[in-house]
DNA sequence: CTACTTGCAAAGCCTTTGCAAACTA
DNA sequence: TAGTTTGCAAAGGCTTTGCAAGTAG
């Protein structure tokens, strides 16, 4: 994680870290207004700019995962295998759905047909989760 | 398609004929700007604001898919089938991929293991395109 | 010591909103 | 005629940029 970051040219803050840090411990799938709120905490002087920034970073790193979604994009940290991302349209909440192995097989077939060169798939379901149901 | 809209209260104006006729004829997947100009060739007094509103009237009316991308929405005429997006990182093309019909079958399980009612579905791959790899 | 990172403020861009005039059914 | 749609302008919200000061390696 600290190598791949330096073979770019790239550093290790503690800024970067704590978001990493954020990622993996919450499980979640914050924005960066939500990273911002929780780094705040540790960080009081770091400002959003810097989140942006820090995002760009472990993107290109492959770190974490942009969720684009309609001008509010959220952030997965990078789970080792392809899933797809349930977005309830009542709370916002976003699920982690489980293990797509036959996304690889269905990007292999696109590369093929299209001789298209992945780089990167995004798998969205939008819907009502199961707390809003009732 | 008349009838739709005109079920939910909504009219058919001369210009959504002319907005869908052009996502039809086009084949294409113009973002909102590329709609204005294409639109402008006909109805020269044509504003941005009404091809956003009426975007979101033929999207709730399913009649428009919109694509999600980084600040920057695309759309899809309503293909009567679930597929792929293919977005070349390069040059920004976007390529409708094959029917991809398992996409109902991940679907159901979903619905099934998470409880959550899917309204609708995004599968993207994001790459390089054929003509861009040369 | 050099190059990257941070923070602030401002700008950029896409998208939405409010309201009066125009138009559809 | 009643209710929807349009166009204009302005506002809104997320994201990016520029630059000087600070920091990692």
């Amino acid at each position: 994680m600290l190598t791949k970051l330096q073979d770019r040219g790239s550093r290790m803050t503690s800024h970067r870290l704590a978001l990493l840090r954020i990622m993996a411990v919450s499980e979640g799938h914050p924005n960066a207004a939500q990273l911002y709120e929780k780094l705040r905490e540790q960080f009081p002087t770091i400002s959003l700019a810097t989140i942006y920034k820090t995002l760009l970073v472990l993107k290109e790193d492959g770190q974490v995962f942009e969720i684009d979604m309609h001008n509010d994009s959220h952030y997965d940290g990078n789970k080792p295998y392809p899933h797809p991302h349930l977005i309830c349209n009542k709370c916002g909440d976003i699920i982690d759905g489980d293990d797509v192995s036959f996304l690889d097989a269905i990007g292999q077939e696109i590369q093929e047909k299209y001789n298209f060169q992945i780089a990167q798939s995004q798998l969205l379901f939008y819907g009502v989760c199961q707390n809003c149901q009732s």
